[in-house]
RNA sequence: GGCCUUGUGGUCAAGCGGUUAAGACGGCGCCCUCUCACGGCGCAAUCCCGGGUUCGAUUCCCGGCAAGGUCACCA
């Protein structure tokens, strides 16, 4: 058989030649040790946190040893385009402090552009038709109802389906066949003519999952799909060559076809870089679990932690908590450093899949917006606010004088111990409303109607803005004492029955009925930055 | 079903031949306290199962079992 007519018949035209390609795409110039690491998404703009989970792993190993990440988009399938998309992704993952260096849409250098696989396709065109001449690779016009059937005849007989061996019908074409398939205007795919025995199994060392089994590959995979456009394999093997990978990182359902990956690097006479294969994050499921998925958790997409207002930090410290092993240990102490200190491994990444865990990403975030200034808290709050706000919440902004206040108070700025009340920003908004808004509802009181009344029309005949705390609380006491309540706690704990209640019981009742909550930072404060006018009316209109 | 991967408390996990089997989250209890939050103290809860190897296995070997992944002209 003439390989090279062949080539010409089906891809006519002059190609370059690999040399010139290994010329237009030269070796990054990068110090030893320095990883190349990309993120490959297809265009579908839906990227949820087991993106976000790789992603973050990408951008460590990369940045951590002073090398590149970038970005390439796997248009090769049109099904799945979503205009729009690739910025989509690329302003969700900034908001999670993930940057690229350079890719598509991002600018950066520009030497191993375009980014977008579609793009590339006289490349990928050029090494199919290079395969053919080599007589490696082959025309196929097998329909899809002849795969269809062969996979049933395989699964019938219990045999391993595919194309391979005797079932690669079309790999034992004659010239002649060929010839007139192609003159009947037959459409075809390019598959690889694949020399691997499955027999053969060998090591492969996986820079997470360490040695791992790997068999031959004897599958004769499509190549170059009957539009002429690249498989995702085939691609991967000219891209990450040609983009200058080092190290792949990707979820470990791409295991399976690492030993097609192998055989397509080896026949196109490209060295292989090295894999990372992680596991996934995981979802409890009723009985089981399964991997995070598009169709069915979209409460998991990254849009939904950025609208109910997680502070990016948190989710990045909690992404690398889990990627991680050893990263807890590491930030427990040192809890002010920036994270991007951390020696990141890919060693250190867990190799069993785990399940995502809303409970510590919330305990996180209340830590780490803990940690802020009450001034740091207002910008993260308007910045949200400004996004995702209520037209009432945007109104706290404008008294950003008694914002800071009320910030103050609610996070226990200057006191020895912080507050933690604080999850997200949304959260944060509904913790604040009181202070900028009449409660329309209130908690029951736990008093009689009485009782109420009496405490809170004591409280207004008593009540002067300019007493301190001390002398505020002392009040407080005066009228426990007035209405049957012991106004010393050690007292009421002593001897409950000879008491309606406590202190306690009669702050509540203030606190109700200025707030609407029994349970708020110091009530003391809390009408203090109300002001007396505002303070009494809440109180009146409760009596 | 074949192949691959994984199996330490409810969750994330350290440990890699001898440990009272770390730590964190969650749960529960107590203390602090005008409520809440914070903080402090404490409790419950784990080595998938069965064989070996060994003086001794959570750790090594073999066999089960379970879970996950994968078997496309999708990535």
């Amino acid at each position: 058989m003439n390989y090279k007519l062949l080539a010409e018949r089906l891809l006519p035209g002059e190609y370059p030649d690999p040399a010139f390609y290994e010329e237009k795409y030269p070796a990054r110039d990068l110090p030893k040790g320095a990883e190349v690491t990309r993120l490959a998404p297809s265009p579908t703009g839906f990227i949820h946190l087991g993106n976000l989970f790789s992603a973050t792993a990408d951008e460590r190993l990369a940045h951590c040893s002073g090398g590149v990440l970038y970005l390439r988009i796997e248009d090769t399938d049109l099904k799945r385009k979503v205009d729009g998309a690739v910025e989509a992704v690329i302003k969700a993952l900034k908001y999670f402090d993930i940057k690229f260096d350079e890719g598509a849409q991002i600018g950066g250098d520009e030497t191993y552009a375009p980014w977008y696989q579609r793009q590339r396709a006289e490349m990928y065109r050029a090494f199919a038709k290079k395969l053919i001449e080599e007589g490696r690779a082959y025309p196929c016009f097998c329909t899809e109802e002849d795969l269809a059937a062969l996979r049933e005849e395989q699964t019938k007989n219990k045999e391993i389906t595919g194309y391979y061996g005797k079932y690669a019908k079309c790999r034992d074409l004659t010239e002649e066949e060929i010839y007139k398939n192609l003159d009947a205007g037959k459409p075809f795919v390019i598959r690889l003519k694949s020399l691997g025995n499955p027999e053969n199994k060998f090591k492969f060392h996986d820079e997470i999952k360490g040695d791992v089994t790997v068999t031959e590959n004897d599958q004769d995979v499509v190549i170059l799909k009957s539009d002429g456009i690249p498989t995702y394999h085939f691609a991967h093997a000219i891209d990450d060559h040609f983009m200058r990978t080092t190290l792949v990182i990707r979820g470990e359902e791409w295991l399976a076809s690492l030993p097609i990956h192998i055989e397509l690097f080896h026949v196109l006479g490209f060295p292989l870089p090295r894999y990372g294969h992680h596991c996934s994050l995981m979802k409890q499921d009723g009985e089981t679990r399964r991997k995070l998925s598009k169709r069915k958790d979209p409460e998991l997409a990254l849009e939904f932690y950025r609208k109910e207002g997680y502070f990016p930090r948190a989710v990045k410290v909690y992404m690398l908590t889990l990627l991680n092993s050893n990263f807890e240990e590491w930030y427990l102490k040192n809890p002010d450093a920036d994270l991007n200190e951390f020696p990141f491994k890919a060693a250190k990444m867990s190799r069993s899949g785990a399940l995502f865990d809303l409970d510590k990403l919330n305990d996180i975030s209340k830590n780490e917006l803990s940690k802020l200034s009450e001034g740091e808290m207002a910008a993260f709050l308007e910045k949200w606010g400004a996004e995702f706000g209520t037209e009432s919440q945007k109104a706290y902004f404008a008294d950003e004088e008694k914002l800071l206040r009320v910030l103050t108070l609610c996070m226990g700025v200057g006191g020895k111990k912080r507050r933690k009340d604080f999850t997200t920003a949304s959260q944060a908004m509904q913790f604040i409303k009181f202070f900028f808004e009449r409660p329309a509802e209130h908690e029951a009181y736990r008093v009689t109607d009485g009782d109420r009344r009496a405490i809170l029309a004591g409280f207004l005949r008593r009540y002067d803005e300019m007493d301190d705390a001390q002398v505020w609380f002392s009040k407080v006491k005066e009228i426990a004492a007035e209405n049957g309540f012991a106004a010393e706690m050690k007292d009421y704990k002593a001897n409950p029955e000879a008491y309606k209640g406590s202190v306690s019981d009669v702050a509540e009742v203030l606190r109700i009925a200025t707030t609407g909550r029994a349970n708020t930072p110091d009530l003391y404060t809390i009408m203090q930055i109300l002001g007396d006018a505002e303070t009494r009316a809440r109180i009146q209109a409760e009596i």
